[in-house]
RNA sequence: GCGCCCGUAGCUCAGAGGAUAGAGCGCUGGCCUGCGGAGCCAGAGGUCGCAGGUUCAAAUCCUGCCGGGCGUACCA
């Protein structure tokens, strides 16, 4: 980041003396090839018409410009690119600034004053967390620390949709374990819930209570219910401290009817006019705005929908004061992720203010095969007994090394092998290592008091410099992760920056090298901290040793 | 049928207008007794699903097909 605004500046200097308006944007990348500089840009290809020539002669009077510069040690013109190298000393500079911000390094200020609303999980307490919950409680819990690094403050939320037909569905369920136990042949109902973990429930409610609910009454089914959620929530809490996933705020759907919102954001809409009645429902017009079809909004037996509460939610959202609402979601959710937007905007919520997060459900490979999990049939892998298999660093790791919109398929083998071969060791044993050599630089007295201190000018090998200019990506790699929501961006800059160490450290000895060492040793600390602050974004311990 | 997402190395995936398309695993070959070793180096492997189009430049943008996922509920 450091050396793209030096290369900016530069060529913004030069663009400047040639009287080339500031509204010409400045390109600057990475060429793929070591050849083609350390950075370079293209804006010769746009200024190409401005300047009345071709590309190649534009680029050709740039880099001769740029040349003479202090932090250059050339600068070469190919084809309409002008590829920049870079003295070490310019290198050396990142180095130097990312030691002495140490856990700063990578902090951005543009939240500074804002808070972002992270939802997700939000899963419906009809069962424990499973696998497929886990890449959003991962990637949830990733965005929101994302957000945090760029100075947002930020509030992990739990939607709780603890009312409705499901919630109904899972209480007879339980009772018809229950009744089982206690030797009637009591069908589950109809779509009901079929897994293990509430016959084992439903075991321990005959025991305390006896043959108290013979009969699916009123009585019954409050009892049910509530001894249903419960559970469900405990399960549910069991599963996220295995993964270490901790919500702020946990908001219930009962509390949103109970405060009148819903009523409130039936009326609002129908004030916009965007309500019709059919069939003794009430319908949100979407299709008049380019949506493909019309929800429910009321039940014909007046009972509102899920789409309606959800609008209300959101609307409870705006009014608590957010700067940004992301929610993390499935796939599955993109229709009724257009419906919300749209009654947002026909209720005058600001554009941008709600920002889906979404992603793609995930399979798992490996000896289980890869099989369809659905919690309804009680078949599924539960959070907590993956986490007790792989351990919460890999669990984590894997569900978000992939973009969100993929697919993702969940490796089981590699996930347990504890080797190199699978990337969470593969970078944590990079932190490892060098916290091993600090050991050791310990036993010696070799660790310098003040590193950033330290000259660096013995660092002049090419994985060296390499390195450090790595290093320099980090706060770039933080906000792009941010913003496009793709923390898979952050693991592989982790995995290429371990790319580049253990090599180096294969070949290159630290201790014992007279003045290098402390230049070696700061180089190090600059790696180890960036890839702490890395793995600790992503909920993934940096152990000192493994 | 319609809408959205995805088709890139054998596998899992990056790359979202720029230079010779990348990584990990797997495969092949070669190294490693010092410290700090859950090792290192090299290589093979690709008509970027197919066909058109736009552009000086397309894996990337547009159109159409083919294949897969999800949705298309008075479920949540």
């Amino acid at each position: 980041m450091r050396l793209e605004a030096l290369v900016r500046t530069a060529v913004g200097e030069v663009l400047s003396s040639w009287s080339v308006p500031t509204s010409v944007a400045i390109p600057v990348e990475r060429p793929a090839r070591p050849e083609h500089g350390d950075l370079s840009t293209r804006v010769a290809f746009a200024l190409s018409r401005l300047r009345d020539a071709p590309p190649p002669q534009v680029a050709a009077e740039l880099a001769a410009a740029l040349a003479s510069r202090e932090e250059f040690q050339s600068v070469e013109a190919a084809g309409g690119f002008v590829n920049c190298f870079f003295r070490p000393g310019a290198v050396h500079a990142v180095l130097r600034q990312a030691l002495a911000d140490g856990a700063r390094y990578g902090h951005g200020e543009e939240g500074r004053g804002r808070t972002v609303q992270v939802e997700f999980v939000s899963s419906n307490p009809t069962g424990p967390l499973t696998i497929g919950h886990l890449r959003q409680a991962a990637l949830g819990d990733v965005v929101a620390s994302l957000y945090s690094e760029l100075g947002w403050r930020c509030v992990r939320e739990y939607y709780l949709n603890d009312e409705g037909r499901q919630m109904e569905l899972l209480a007879q369920s339980l009772w018809a374990r229950y009744r089982q136990v206690l030797g009637a042949a009591e069908p589950i109902p109809e779509g009901g819930y079929h897994g293990d973990y509430l016959a084992a429930i439903g075991e321990e409610l005959a025991g305390a209570w006896g043959d108290a609910y013979p009969v699916w009454d009123e009585v019954a089914r409050a009892r049910f219910r509530d001894a249903a959620v419960t559970r469900m929530m405990e399960m549910i809490h069991e599963d996220l401290d295995a993964i270490g996933v901790r919500f702020d705020v946990w908001t219930k759907e009962g509390e949103l009817h109970r405060r009148g919102l819903v009523q409130e954001a039936l009326e609002e809409l129908k004030k916009r006019n965007a309500v019709y009645e059919k069939d003794g429902a009430l319908w949100l017009a979407s299709t008049a705005h380019g949506l493909a079809r019309d929800p429910v909004l009321v039940r014909s037996d007046g009972t509102p929908t899920y789409t309606l509460v959800d609008i209300a939610y959101h609307l409870d959202k705006v009014r608590r004061g957010f700067d940004l609402v992301v929610d993390v979601q499935g796939a599955d959710h993109v229709d009724e992720q257009r419906q919300v937007q749209l009654a947002l905007k026909l209720l005058g919520v600001r554009e941008g203010f709600l920002r889906y997060c979404l992603h793609q459900f995930v399979t798992l490979k490996g000896e289980r095969g890869i099989q369809r999990m659905s919690t309804r049939a009680g078949r599924f892998l539960r959070l907590k007994d993956l986490v007790a298999e792989v351990g919460r660093d890999v669990a984590r790791y894997f569900m978000v090394m992939r973009k969100p919109g993929s697919h993702l398929v969940f490796d089981y083998d590699l996930a347990r092998n504890t080797s190199m071969e699978n990337p969470v060791y593969y970078v944590q044993y990079a932190h490892t290592r060098i916290a091993s050599v600090f050991r050791e630089a310990e036993k010696v007295g070799a660790v310098p008091a003040d590193l950033p201190g330290v000259d660096l000018s013995p660092l002049d090998d090419r994985r060296e410099l390499d390195m450090i200019k790595e290093l320099d990506r980090f706060p770039e790699v933080v906000r792009s992760a941010a913003h496009e929501f793709a923390p898979h961006h952050l693991c592989e800059y982790l995995e290429g920056l371990s790319g580049l160490f253990h090599p180096y450290y294969a070949h290159v000895r630290v201790l014992g090298q007279g003045p290098a060492t402390p230049a070696r040793l700061a180089l190090l600390a600059g790696v180890k901290l960036v890839l702490g602050r890395g793995l600790a974004i992503l909920g993934v311990s940096a152990p000192e040793a493994m």
